[in-house]
DNA sequence: GACCGATGGTTAAACGATATACCTGTGCCA
DNA sequence: TGGCACAGGTATATCGTTTAACCATCGGTC
């Protein structure tokens, strides 16, 4: 196995300096057609591309972006989320030879801020992306004083301390299922969501609120979960030993509306028939299931890919005009239907 | 926002020469004890690390494996496969200082192999993972052939050109599932696998058929699907549709299974009164869905963590002692019950 | 014919670390 | 008192690029 050819292999070969080489590759003028042509034969006969230790060390840019997933192995392995962020992440990234660093860190608390510092104080990547915006995020702050560019996913806490994406009409899917679950002749409606630190969570409930009460309406219940299984079964456990009972259920996600309608099911509430199940996010695992959920749809890969456009283009690698992520839609299937007692 | 100090700071403040410092935080000798503490004080009073770019540069060495999934979106999200083994491979890695480049890849036959060429033509990375042997896989003789480092999770497709992880007693969890339903009465037990070009398909079936035929029985049917819901969907319509349709059915995945088990619910088929169901990987899918699935547990975790443990050893960062991975285990829950027409 | 501005290159200095080869002062022995 | 080994450093070349500064050639202008 021979060394890997450099610069100077491609420059000699093609009879000129390392510099005309170096030129040619990133596009600079001043150098004649022939010439060109030259160098290009030669780099692609020796299979050369630039060292990217190299390219970075010079040019202090890495072409690699990072992000660091905070999940406990079980969660993370119930929630598709993640792959589908990134696999839009890499839609975008890898056309223009960007890398994705990634990142999995545990539950302990110090751990996201080591992985972040490390990306940063080693240089090893032009930015980050964040997801999860939790209330009280110190993550924007850290990021601003290790001077690393940074995009959040999600609905940033408050102010805008960094760039962020998310759905146009961010409201538009929770609306409509609370109008689907209302016109279904529903009027105890209850809401399960995930942990409070999180910003969407305290969001999408108040949404929820919001659209029960265009119809004059408040939730039945409201209770906070986890988004584990078997905090979803507790939840459910606990709004279906109420003697007023919901006849409907919204989720916070889809991996707990799944467990809930089995544990529902379980005890020997029919599904939809005497509750009708909601969830959010649209995971594939909700068609697999029977009865298929209905559920809330996100672009989760068009967040990514959106997330994307708007770090490279902080970067300079491309021109603005960020793509738009397709607001939330609900789509029904299975898991709804009628209020009981009613046609 | 000031610059990043280097390595010259620090050896300035501390009143030394780059050279001492870089002695210092690399362990080499030659360095009194007094002069360490100078450094390596002034070191963390900077908040210094190396940069990672100068590191790679100059000794050849990026600290960073490279991974790439081969998968399009939908089978992604269904699968949390990936994200399993990452966080194994992480929990490795990241106490080293070893980064994670990812890549997702769709389904173009070109996008993989360009993927690896561009990790190793830019040495982005000092090894790779690989994943989902198949039949003739031509990605090994590539690595070869682009000299990079390489380990494989799962079984080589057959002589061992790249070391390769996998559990201990790898057959035992099929197996196990193939006595718990024989000794419940089943007499006609289905397979349905993943694609043929997968090497753990036909080893997996093999496998089944050796179970079985140690109870002297012989596959009642064996069908080749495709991973995805609308494939489990057809294979068990298939199988039900059978006047001598089986009792019991394997299948290759936790998300077939659950799929093929939500379609004979559909059809009216009780599971598991009139048809036991066992999947493969114990995804917590498994766990949420009703009735609770049946399946063999791989320790997913453990192959990653494995695998990391053999590149870095490659790499001569740890020594040798592999860690071993946790044999398939099964998991009884409720997707399984007696035969048909047997107490 | 001297001068000028393009055009198409070349030279050489960084970028931030590592490692080899080379110093220097001290202690110790003959 | 000279010689020598050794601990504890320092000076410097090097990794493979990019880029600023510089130079040569040539057609055209006055």
């Amino acid at each position: 196995m021979s060394r890997k050819p450099t610069i100077a292999d491609v420059a000699a070969l093609a009879g000129v300096s390392v510099a005309a080489v170096s030129k040619v590759v990133n596009g600079k003028g001043g150098i004649s057609a022939p010439t060109r042509e030259r160098v290009l034969t030669a780099a692609s006969k020796l299979r050369w591309t630039p060292s990217a230790a190299a390219v970075a060390l010079r040019s202090a840019k890495t072409r690699a972006i990072g992000m660091v997933a905070k999940r406990s192995p079980d969660l993370l392995s119930a929630d598709p989320h993640f792959t589908l962020l990134i696999s839009g992440l890499e839609s975008e990234l890898s056309p223009l030879g960007y890398g994705l660093l990634l990142h999995i860190v545990g539950e302990e608390p110090s751990a996201e801020e080591a992985a972040y510092r490390r990306l940063a104080d080693e240089r090893r990547v032009d930015g980050v992306v964040l997801t999860e915006s939790r209330i009280g995020d110190t993550r924007f702050e850290l990021l601003r004083t290790l001077g690393v560019n940074a995009v959040l996913i999600g609905t940033p806490w408050r102010a805008d301390p960094v760039p962020s994406v998310q759905a146009t009409c961010l409201d538009h899917g929770i609306r409509a299922a609370v109008d689907h679950l209302v016109d279904h002749g529903h009027r105890r409606v209850a809401y399960v969501s995930g942990p409070e630190d999180r910003v969407h969570t305290v969001y999408r409930r108040r949404v929820f609120e919001d659209a029960l009460a265009a119809h004059d309406l408040a939730p039945s219940h409201s209770v906070v979960s986890d988004f584990t299984a078997a905090g979803a079964v507790e939840a459910i456990g606990g709004l279906l030993a109420d003697r007023r009972r919901p006849t409907a259920v919204l989720f916070a996600n889809d991996s707990m509306a799944v467990a809930g309608m089995s544990a529902a099911r379980r005890l020997g509430v029919d599904v939809p028939g005497e509750l009708s199940v909601i969830g959010h996010d649209d995971l594939p695992l909700g068609e697999l299931v029977y009865p298929q959920l209905t559920t809330v749809r996100q672009d989760l890969v068009g967040l990514g890919r959106a997330a994307a456009r708007v770090l490279l283009a902080s970067l300079g690698e491309v021109e603005g005009a960020a793509v738009d992520v397709r607001p939330p839609e609900m789509v029904v299937r299975e898991s709804t239907g009628p209020a009981p007692g009613r046609t």
